[in-house]
DNA sequence: GTCGCTAAGTAGAGTCGTTGCACTTTTAGA
DNA sequence: TCTAAAAGTGCAACGACTCTACTTAGCGAC
């Protein structure tokens, strides 16, 4: 905890983003995210606008602090899987092992409605996931020795992406990932009727 | 053509509109969508600023003009298929049949280079789609007499919407529609091995 | 015809996100 | 102790977008 990383310069310039983070999320969640400026947020951490930029690439990040490295972490899933595994199968335990309990926080309930009901922050949310396609499918492509284009490795990079993100809004989030990932290994089947109270 | 809808008044109107996304198009080929202003685009086109904005939502839409009823052809092609076809199949159908020709205009490979070395228009233009997800979802799930918010059904229409997306920067656009629509019907299987030269 | 009504368009000021610049302060390291 | 990088500041500026008050022009009814 208090042997963070290094220097007492580091030190103190994590101590100011995370001002800068928990001043912003504070008041997002207080007033909403249209309704806050960055000159709220910087003076409420007692900081210059330009220090928020120098920290953070603009006003959506400040909404989703901590994500650095899951793409690394996504791409070791599948490099590093046991050898009697499929990509997919790799693939579906990774999201199930380290997806649902980032979303496990305290002040979870709040944060989701606050991305939720604020478009421009579902977009943002939803482009993070995105973003790893081309890495993701490279390294697919790669485990199979095809082109870093190869249509099959992208589709799958993309459908598994779109995981995340249509788990989202479920109740029941592993159940709703093992149905999405079955969808992509055996294909797609009619929903089973209603229930029938 | 010279019966366009009713009146005078909105004869100028819509010829307003037009001129306002010309002069956009071509300043955006021209000199690259960062490096045109709103105020140019007004200026070109002998408006004000404001009144670009009367016309279109933002900056983005200026790029994506023609797109209404998109939609609407989407349900109906779920809601209107031959009695003895999957929606699966229908949706495979309709994409094949209305999709590629949509971007074989002419400047259609100028405006997809336009979209995809824009990052702020890939995004906007990867929107456009995923945002058809709930009503199209919704349609596929009055089929089944199931839910709106059906899982199944859901992860359908997502994935289906990802289909012109990922087949947009393809060579070959058809076989990569019915390849993607292959996945989705059969599950998701290897890449063959590269063509061997 | 002309008298409103409404919608289109304008000008201009203002907000907000974001960037650039010149400058001060802090601190790691030689 | 000196230096040079890095963190932070204050300010001006730009561009997207909004608001408000105003003008103009086409529409429909009398």
């Amino acid at each position: 905890m208090t042997v963070p990383s290094i220097s007492r310069r580091d030190r103190k310039k994590a101590a100011t983003r995370q001002a800068i983070a928990d001043a912003a999320l504070r008041l997002f969640l207080e007033r909403g995210y249209d309704q806050v400026s960055i000159r709220d947020i910087a003076d409420a951490a007692d900081v210059s606008t330009a220090t928020v930029f120098k920290h953070f690439s603009g006003k959506e990040a400040l909404v989703f602090d901590e994500d650095d490295d899951r793409e690394s972490q996504l791409i070791a899933a599948v490099r590093q899987r046991r050898s009697d595994q499929s990509i997919l199968d790799a693939l579906r335990q990774h999201v199930l092992n380290t997806w649902p309990s980032i979303e496990a926080h305290p002040q979870a309930a709040e944060f989701t409605h606050l991305v939720n009901s604020t478009p421009v922050l579902r977009a943002y949310a939803e482009r993070m996931w995105t973003r790893y396609t081309d890495s993701l499918s490279a390294a697919i492509a790669d485990e199979y020795g095809v082109g870093h284009d190869d249509l099959a490795c992208v589709a799958l990079a993309r459908f598994v992406l779109e995981i995340p993100v249509l788990a989202r809004s479920r109740q029941d989030r592993r159940a709703a990932i093992e149905a999405l990932f079955d969808i992509l290994t055996h294909g797609w089947e009619p929903p089973s009727k209603p229930p029938a109270p």
